[in-house]
DNA sequence: GCAAGGTC
């Protein structure tokens, strides 16, 4: 029987098969990877002669990927990210791996998975188990289940502990990583594209690299950063106030210390001062007596060695890690890969892992060989191998012990206490020179003995801040049980990336500040009121909680994923919501560029479709100078694909619907709001709706209300702005009361807002009425609701104003007053349309009575003369007489 | 140009 065995790592494979061998007859040949050798030997399974082939991956063998139509930034929504199809493919680099698996597993009718027994371990099972069943269906699949590389337990997993592989627990490993990478690129794309270019962003990173990264493990780790951070600026000084106590004799001094520590009322500690001062002899209350031990550390695992390398020698724990590779440079054998390693360029370099070895029993990390110090060897390096023979030498070593005697003491009514300690015996301290222990004689006291202080004052103190984050504090965090950020091996990672992005920085006592940029994203998204604090550890835990629901079969991976990403979704919606919050945050910090991108439309989801003209740009709603809506192509004025919106739109918003019926897809559907006076009285102010081509209330309303032009802007006089349109306010120029130009608000003749020329005058056979808050005439119109229909109204053309007035009122002469626009307003007159409906668009243009065209949702021509109700061409569906019926 | 998780 032919049996293929995969181990995790190389290394594995040939320890494994050396021991199953019994290094006999094992013979090494090469596979298709370099890396990978492949190992044969006989061996007996139960009873069963086997011949075992054994080979290994590294690592995972594939990776997680959009599909190719959502991998390009531009190419969808960031918010699409969260429903995207996703798709498990072996990279490039893993294609021969792949390839020895698959020429192997053909021969073979077992497969035995010798991979660690960690979560990661069970996926990267099932990795291995779709490439080899892909080529042999038939295979019988068992995963060995060893703890250490040590012949008995190799030998026992063989022969008696081969079991079946868990697809719960690598389902749960499928869960992490899709949110990993769901949330990871649309938070990144999103907050990349608001404000890589909207900001001088002024860190050491080359603008054109910069990524605005956000990642699960990243930002709450800069979350722990920027939390002590404003800790420290929240700290405000506060005077407190001790009594210092001490008694000096013949045997030496005692420092006592005030059991109330600090009173912060200084009028308080004053009076108590006062009475110790008054009645100063002290009483001995108690006196306890203890032997204490202070026991050596645990062995180190490797983030304990990072911490206390930190801790000891202030170095960062990647170096730590390197420094243990780089003596081995100049070995004959591996020296070159060594090199390799330590080559910035070469990218090689990964922390270790965890591993799923940990017994809780072995020490992880101790000396492995006898050195007196080699002549390559650097200070570093020495030191490290020093503070691991130390620590491995005291982790087995008896604890130190000490006698501590406690002295209690009163002053009128007041206790204090003293602590001397004498070191018995140093035991494990004498080889760990890190800690110290240190004793203090205070002089002998008998219970009921009474003396007099040598020293009895008040003093002042100041509270102190507390430091900024260590290295070994921010591994602590990270570390934490209830809310674990990274792997043992990955937590270093996101502490580089976090450097690396600029977000914090490390000074020369490996204590971490936040950057401008760090601080400005997580303010951020903290003045945004999220469901989630994204840069909290929460998010992590909770979904390490739901990680373990699918492992132990509690819930299915689909069920939790559908849970997640519709909260993740949600919250990714609620903070493009908020953008402003961010971008106001990133102001706090930054000067604003000038630079227009249109990358912000892309992140804050103004993306309506791929442009079905040139295929190439997406087609991006638009609020032009004059307010009108459109939604054109990007790649303008390449491409000139356009399509103009009902000049009764006021607000537009693009959703994450899409249309069901236009294609190319995805369309987007867009949620309007129109001016309820200028349309007509049976169609909705709100309307969601497509400009792909199938909204027939859309091309309506285009009709009706007229669009927006299709010719450039007027010319416009010197005052009017021609650049950062959007920055600039586009009726700067213009009076802020009547918005007529040539005069100020302060000038402007109209300030008083009273109505100006009331009663009626016969001008161009209509009466002049003007508004009573800005003046400008108003407009004669006709209602056209169950109440008052074909009652005549005047109303102000302006949109800010709610000025209305009956015409019979005028004449009855009640004056005109202002309402509200949810009353019951009057409709607007349809043969009015041309006064307010079509202002400064198609009205402007003669888009009633030229002959005109508006586009359709694809940009073309249409002929725009018919009434859609009857098809007659000599009017509108607004005023067709067969409406309504 | 995105994440985090494996590893030569």
């Amino acid at each position: 029987m032919n049996v293929l065995n995969v181990a995790e790592k190389p290394m594995v494979a040939r320890t494994v098969a050396t021991i199953l061998s019994r290094n006999q007859n094992m013979r090494m040949r090469e596979g298709r990877s370099r890396y990978n050798k492949i190992f044969e030997f006989n061996y007996t399974i139960r009873g069963q002669p086997c011949h075992m082939i054994f080979t290994s991956v590294t690592g995972h063998l594939m990776e997680l990927e959009f599909d190719d139509r959502y991998r390009k930034w531009h190419s969808c929504d960031p918010a699409d990210l969260f429903r995207a199809p996703v798709h498990k493919f072996v990279p490039e680099d893993k294609k021969d791996i792949k390839r020895t698996l698959e020429e192997e597993a053909r021969r073979c009718q077992w497969l035995i998975l010798w991979l660690d027994c960690d979560v990661e371990g069970e996926n990267i099972a099932y990795e291995v188990i779709d490439v080899c069943t892909a080529v042999n269906p038939h295979l019988t699949i068992k995963r060995a289940w060893f703890s250490t590389l040590i012949d008995r337990d190799i030998h026992n997993a063989a022969q008696n502990d081969l079991r079946d592989p868990d697809k719960r627990v690598a389902d749960a490993v499928d869960v992490r990583q899709e949110i990993d990478l769901r949330i990871g690129a649309s938070f990144t794309r999103f907050q990349t594209m608001l404000m890589k270019d909207a900001f001088i962003i002024d860190t050491a990173t080359d603008d054109r690299n910069r990524v605005l990264s956000y990642g699960p493990c990243q930002f709450p780790t800069l979350g722990f950063v920027v939390e002590r951070f404003w800790e420290i600026q929240a700290h405000e000084p506060e005077e407190f106030w001790s009594i210092i106590c001490s008694h000096e004799s013949k045997e030496g001094t005692a420092e006592f210390s005030w059991m109330r520590g600090r009173l912060f009322d200084y009028t308080c500690a004053v009076i108590i001062y006062e009475m110790c001062v008054e009645e100063p002899t002290a009483t001995v209350t108690n006196i306890r007596q203890q032997e204490k031990p202070k026991y050596p550390p645990f062995p180190l695992n490797t983030i304990e060695l990072q911490k206390r390398a930190s801790r000891y020698f202030r170095m960062s724990s990647d170096h730590t890690m390197k420094t243990i590779v780089q003596e081995q440079q100049g070995h004959p054998e591996w020296g070159i890969y060594a090199q390799r390693l330590m080559d910035p360029e070469a990218g090689l370099w990964r922390n270790p892992r965890g591993g799923g070895h940990d017994d809780k029993a072995h020490p992880p990390i101790y000396p492995t060989k006898f050195s007196t110090g080699e002549s390559g060897w650097s200070q570093d390096h020495r030191k490290l191998y020093e503070l691991v023979v130390r620590h491995f030498l005291a982790c087995v070593s008896k604890p130190a012990l000490g006698a501590e005697t406690t002295v209690e003491i009163n002053i009128a009514g007041e206790l204090f206490s003293a602590c001397g300690r004498v070191i018995l015996e140093k035991n494990y301290l004498d080889v760990y020179r890190y800690e110290s222990w240190g004793g203090s004689m205070i002089p002998t006291y008998t219970n009921g003995q009474q003396f007099n202080p040598t020293k009895l004052t008040l003093e002042s103190g100041v509270t102190r801040p507390p430091p900024l984050l260590s290295e070994a504090d921010l591994l602590s965090y990270m570390d934490r049980e209830e809310a674990k950020i990274g792997t043992d091996a990955t937590m270093q990672d996101h502490i580089k990336k976090m450097l690396d992005r600029s977000y914090a920085t490390k000074d020369s006592s490996t204590r971490f500040t936040p950057t401008n940029l760090g601080e400005a994203l997580v303010l951020g998204y903290d003045d945004i009121d999220m469901t989630y604090k994204l840069w909290k550890p929460d998010l992590r835990s909770e979904m390490e909680k739901k990680m373990d629901d699918v492992k132990k079969g509690d819930k299915s991976k689909a069920e939790v994923l559908v849970t997640i990403l519709q909260k993740m979704e949600a919250c990714f919606l609620e903070a493009r919501l908020n953008k402003v919050k961010l971008l106001e945050a990133m102001a706090i910090f930054f000067e604003r560029s000038t630079r227009s991108s249109s990358d912000e439309l892309h992140a804050t989801g103004e993306v309506v479709r791929r442009c079905g003209l040139c295929q190439e740009s997406d087609m991006l709603l638009r609020k032009n100078r004059d307010g009108n809506f459109m939604v054109g192509c990007m790649g303008y004025p390449q491409c000139r694909n356009a399509v103009w919106l009902p000049g009764s739109v006021s607000e537009a918003v693009v959703t994450t619907n899409t249309c069901n019926f236009c294609t190319p897809g995805p369309v987007y559907l867009i949620q309007f709001k129109f001016r309820r006076l200028e349309i007509p009285p049976n169609y909705s102010p709100n309307h969601l709706g497509c400009i792909g081509g199938c909204d027939e209330i859309l091309a309506q309303l285009t009709e009706i209300c007229g669009r927006g032009p299709r010719m450039p802007a007027r010319p416009r006089g010197p005052t009017a702005p021609t650049s950062n349109a959007h920055h600039t306010n586009p009726r700067q120029g213009a009076c802020m009361n009547c918005r007529e130009t040539g005069h100020s608000s302060t000038d402007c003749p109209l300030r008083y807002g009273n109505v100006q020329h009331h009663g009626t005058s016969e001008h161009n056979g209509e009466a002049s009425v003007s508004c009573s808050s800005c003046g400008t005439p108003c407009v004669l119109r006709t209602a056209n609701t169950v109440n008052n229909r074909g009652r005549k109204f005047y109303s102000c053309q302006s949109q800010e104003c709610n000025f209305f007035v009956w015409e019979d009122s005028l004449n009855a002469g009640t004056g005109g007053r202002s309402v509200t626009r949810s009353n019951s307003i009057p409709a607007l007159n349809p043969r009015q349309t041309g006064g307010r409906g079509s202002r400064g668009r198609g009205g402007q243009y003669g888009s009633r009575t030229a002959n005109t065209t508006f586009m359709s949702a694809t940009g073309d021509p249409i002929s725009g003369r018919r009434c859609y109700t009857c098809g007659d061409p000599s009017h509108f569906a607004n005023v067709c007489p067969h409406r309504g019926v």
